[in-house]
DNA sequence: TTAATTTATCGTAATATTGCGATATAATTA
DNA sequence: TAATTATATCGCAATATTACGATAAATTAA
């Protein structure tokens, strides 16, 4: 049977991952770029910004979508994706923690 | 030919990506989480306190130590690691951006 | 209804990641 | 020197990710 990683490492800990892993893509991160240099909601021009098929682009969406990352709302034919700021502070605390001073003086 | 990485996005966006895909799994925070809980220097006793091999701890730290997330001495036969804070202001600076005001209002 | 537009999904190939046992390296101890 | 300890690396198998063309689905326009 083996652990699984949910017994392994708690909710948090598989959550933040999860998020940083869809962090983890120079496309996506050029995607959130792009989303939030935009002042209203982009639609799929997105498509027309990078180099990449539209399929491509559609997939690192979802993926950006499931991470909570952003939104998307149909309009007629077409979506509009915003940035959805949920998860933000999560990952933001968690960061935070890591560059507390207290780890800071160590293996000098 | 076909587009590099390096063509299409800029060098921010690969170095965003590549630290914040270092943290997207689960053992590699656990690591971070269980180094900042130690007020001094941790050692190889990462390798007891996860359910992985010495080997694939060796990996991750490797991983981690490559995105510039820790810093590691060697002390004897042992090697001490600990948090390296030097990119955390980046990253944090990346997500607030993500978080500004401007953008949350959108496709509602 | 038919055609056009936009986005998502499927199938597949190429590549990357993960994990582990075995082994190498390097420093310490006997 | 030989044995021990701690960590890194190699080789390999299993799995995951990425990208794309083709196609499906859903809405709008003619």
């Amino acid at each position: 049977m083996g652990l699984t990683k949910t017994d392994t490492y708690t909710t948090e800990t598989l959550g933040l991952a999860s998020i940083f892993k869809a962090l983890g893509h120079p496309a996506r991160i050029a995607i959130l770029e792009f989303i939030a240099k935009q002042t209203n909601c982009i639609c799929g021009d997105i498509v027309t910004e990078l180099p990449l098929s539209q399929a491509s682009i559609s997939r690192h969406l979802g993926e950006l979508k499931a991470a909570g990352l952003i939104k998307g709302t149909i309009t007629g034919t077409s979506v509009c994706y915003c940035l959805n700021p949920e998860n933000m502070p999560l990952l933001v605390q968690f960061l935070n923690q890591l560059n507390s001073p207290i780890n800071q003086t160590c293996c000098s």
